[in-house]
DNA sequence: CATGAATGAGCGTTCATTCAT
DNA sequence: TATGAATGAACGCTCATTCAT
């Protein structure tokens, strides 16, 4: 008996990342996804039950993806500043080298494939980030700010840091992420 | 001889800015824009040659509403400080108020029917902007950062601002605009 | 009182014989020959009720035209033969003279604003050029062909001679027509 | 698996042909035709990309099918009147056994779905015909006529004979062949 | 008489999904 | 499991004609 080849599953999720990141979320039509795969469109109906159930399978891979990815680093630095410092440029460097990932989630919260339920998932996954934040408001370091905000603060001149740095306003180097960690350091530090 | 209806035109631009709101762009169906409207398909074309004429048109349209907005404001703040806080409450309050048009421009960007030359119009209307920080830089206050550095971050922490308030993380008030312009402040002065 | 303008309706019909040349009969859009006439569609039905009362119109006006054009020429040639050439240079010119009409039947006879009952009142007009046949048959010039025979050998050579000419491979010239014609006659005298 | 069925190609071709011929080329409407096949309109689009590819199609079909045709005849047939006469007689059945295909080409050629390029592929396909008529003018027996106007003069009565024979003013058997064959050679003959 | 706006009916085409093997 | 053929439902768009002035 033959089980499901995992493999053309990983295929299939891989060329859809790619083909939303080249035509957008509502290029992905099932034949032509095939014919990329190298199956046929039938086919892709053994390993997902409707194009629906595709694209949320995608999000919901990347959701664990990003959440695993998040959770490592740190850790043995010394000063809290140096755990920020190794979160920021963490950041930026996720942003950068998951650009297909983080571009399908854009459009899928946008899409009419967007279930939220599958959304929260993430939520939860991202709790554990927030531990830092709270060691940094107890040593003094931090302002009194939400964690959300915080993150978001972070988040949000990341995601502006990657851009610039796509529209080649900026280099990816060391000097860019002193630059911009200290920009970071300057608005949440008490 | 009947007239061509000018509230018509807005109607539908109005209707399509909803349904892009709701449903994404890709969500725009000419029968259905035309059912919201209270015309028939028909009529749609009219007014607007082919679907991407309307779509275009309706980005074009909300260019010169957002440069339009962007030339008042500020001028009779004293201190430089006064003007920055000024225009960071204008971004914000911006970004809530045309929530709409700001989702079409982020979704265009992204869909077939993006258009770049007709981006580039904008980017003139934003020249004056960047004199403020011209301004900052000279008077000492900012960083000696590039213009847009500057706006990155401010536009950057404007929409997780936005965002935050919208998920209730936030309130739209004063002591909401006094906290993120304090982070601002912060995150920009020498 | 203003009368319905009769050089608006020509203009109408002029216009409709030039699209039909460049584009077919099915390249006939009223609004497109609206514009080219330079008044409105719905002006257009002030003059034809329907569509396919301007295409069957024109067709009228030609067969007018047509029934009208053979009749002149010859009587004043002498001998038969003579006669019989003024004929076929005459068929020779007019097919070629009247390109567009000709192509305009041509076409409406296949089209689905064909009338057979308008057809027939053209082999009304056609009836007298048939006398010249008689005249022939009678002198025992011609062979003992029937009318429409002998109508149909000249028409069908002279189709191909205009052709001929118009790819090049003959040119427009007394020798050509001198050619032709002693192949029609070597055809039809007894 | 489905294998796609050769029947429906045909059948599809098949009812082009009669559309074309019943109603024009304007007159071929995929919905209609797919009605008459016993498909979906949808099921065109699996054997033809598009309208233009199908009819293209069909008249590269037709092409082929009357070189083939064009081939054999003729070659053991002792005098050169009997060769002229053997090709005759082919002309005119082919005209008539062919008239849907004829006429199909007649009026793809002013069709918006024209295409010069494929209708050169049979230009080759006849030089063969034209071999003839050196034997018949190095004999001595034909006037001293370009290719082209020889087959000119035959592909033109040919054509007006089918005409009057389906309208009734000729019947189609030996006397009418026999005294069309005596015009021809009259008109052709040294 | 003249007009530009408005429209219903229909067209060619696409595509997620199912069928039949 | 794997497939290519088949399809229904929809979509964007066109156009002869009518409406309202």
């Amino acid at each position: 008996m033959k089980l499901k080849d995992s493999n053309k599953e990983n295929a299939i999720i891989e060329q859809t990342l790619d083909i939303v990141y080249e035509t957008g979320i509502a290029g992905v039509k099932m034949s032509k996804l095939a014919k990329r795969v190298g199956i046929s469109p039938s086919t892709l109906y053994v390993y997902f039950e409707t194009k629906e159930d595709l694209i949320v399978s995608v999000a919901r891979r990347i959701l664990k993806n990003i959440a695993a990815g998040l959770e490592s680093v740190l850790a043995e630095s010394t000063s809290f500043e140096n755990k920020l410092r190794a979160k920021w440029i963490h950041m930026v460097q996720f942003t950068i080298n998951h650009e297909k990932e983080i571009n399908f989630m854009d459009q899928w919260k946008r899409s009419p494939y967007f279930d939220k339920n599958i959304f929260k998932e993430m939520k939860d996954g991202f709790k554990m980030k927030m531990m830092l934040f709270q060691e940094g408001r107890d040593s003094g370091y931090l302002k009194d700010l939400d964690d959300n905000i915080i993150h978001a603060i972070m988040a949000g001149i990341a995601n502006q840091t990657v851009t610039l740095i796509k529209a080649g306003h900026l280099q990816m180097n060391q000097s860019t992420l002193d630059l911009t960690f200290s920009i970071i350091r300057d608005a949440l530090k008490r």
